[in-house]
DNA sequence: TCTGGGGTCCTAGGACCC
DNA sequence: TCTGGGGTCCTAGGACCC
């Protein structure tokens, strides 16, 4: 989706060999996107920028625009929403849909497929892929084999399982990922086909998922659409140029975070009552260390206190570290805030402050205010709105 | 020249309550 | 010498997805 943002904005950048990717004078750099052009020289998705470089030295090499995703993202869903009400974004760019009851089945599910599809293409200059199934899972499976057909649609009945679904390796079905394909290889189980015919007691060393995945290669499973609701949290992280040794380093970083998850916050409108902080070091080891704020807030430095309480509490084993990451949890609308039992009128007059930090970023760019003592490893984007 | 950033969900163990 | 059982909530780590 990143490729085709850019190719939609910059037209002469369609057709050719495009990556979305960092800055690629940075060793860290990975490739976030590759276009069809691109993965043809064998770039792919995760591979070190240098890397694609290698493989195809004019390989062009676009900066990622978040904001660009999101508006493109929104355009997607408001074209999804003009068909079915019960659209369950699953990432920027996938949703599952219910069309049942939806006018236009009356036609058939392909013809509706094609229009939509269609729409979304006039609309957004996206192109989309559709699976049609019963139930969510299915309906990921179809989407993932209708990207190979032509017209980026198809069709999967329960009994079209053994058929289309059962052939494929296990790494194929959604929700089984390297771990889990090894250990099913290790038991002599290749294909989807090999666990809709497994010993049910095959998957006693799975857990509950073990009994969900053959109900599901057999067609048995019958689950709606994810329920809908707030986020679950909202992060921010940021992978360094070179490893910080000590928690005292930490803490420009640690500052800049803070704030940037604070305002997204505020942005879409939520407050958090707990915050999670992560830290990875040189090993790619992983260290969290979660807890509740007193209150819950969208301020940078209410979220500041929690997360230095938190790094306090990391092992040393967790340096050097390469990565710093800060995630809101507990998310509430601010609107549905419960009222404060002790009125603060301090506390009221920083939250003014900080919508209108919010205000004068919103007009002016994120970096028409910048938090004392916050350091970002990030490059700065030279601000399109200079007014 | 190793290995990004944004998410969700599950699990196992422990604290705590009645 | 003996110390139950059932339930909830929280935490840290890990698997997976885009």
């Amino acid at each position: 989706m990143f490729a085709s943002c850019a190719a939609a904005e910059d037209p002469s950048l369609r057709g050719l060999p495009l990556v979305v990717a960092g800055d690629p004078g940075d060793r860290r750099s990975i490739v976030l996107t590759a276009s069809y052009e691109a993965r043809s020289f064998g770039v792919h998705t995760a591979m070190p920028v240098r890397e694609a470089l290698r493989l195809c030295p004019h390989v062009r090499i676009v900066p990622p625009d978040r904001a660009l995703y999101e508006r493109y993202s929104r355009q997607l869903f408001d074209v999804l929403r003009d068909f079915t009400p019960v659209v369950r974004p699953v990432s920027i760019d996938e949703a599952y849909l219910d069309l049942a009851g939806c006018p236009g089945l009356a036609a058939g599910p392909l013809q509706l497929a094609s229009v939509i599809r269609r729409t979304v293409a006039e609309r957004t200059g996206l192109q989309v892929s559709i699976g049609l199934a019963e139930g969510p899972w299915l309906a990921k499976m179809a989407a993932d084999l209708a990207k190979k057909r032509p017209d980026g649609v198809l069709l999967l009945l329960a009994r079209d399982i053994p058929e289309f679904v059962w052939p494929l390796g296990v790494e194929a079905f959604h929700g089984i990922g390297p771990k889990t394909a090894a250990k099913l290889r290790q038991l002599g189980i290749r294909t989807i086909g090999d666990i809709a015919h497994a010993d049910p007691a095959a998957f006693s060393g799975f857990g509950a998922y073990g009994r969900r995945m053959r109900d599901l290669a057999l067609g048995t499973d019958r689950e709606g659409l994810p329920e809908d609701g707030p986020p679950v949290s909202i992060s921010s992280e940021e992978t360094f140029a070179r490893d910080i040794l000590a928690p005292e380093a930490l803490h420009p970083h640690l500052v800049a975070i803070c704030d940037r998850v604070a305002e997204r916050l505020r942005g879409e409108g939520y407050v958090a009552g707990g915050l999670g902080l992560r830290l990875r070091n040189s090993d790619f080891r992983d260290y969290s260390r979660q807890g509740r704020l007193p209150a819950p807030s969208a301020r940078a430095e209410d979220l500041r206190s929690e997360a230095q309480a938190l790094l306090r509490r990391m092992p040393a084993t967790a340096f050097p570290c390469r990565l710093l990451g800060i995630a809101a949890h507990r998310l509430v609308r601010v609107d549905a805030r419960p009222p404060e039992l002790f009125p603060d009128d301090a506390a009221q007059r920083r939250d003014q402050l900080w919508q209108a930090v919010t205000e004068v970023r919103r007009r002016f760019g994120a970096d028409a205010v910048r938090p004392l003592g916050g350091q970002s490893a990030r490059p700065r984007k030279p601000s399109r709105d200079t007014r």
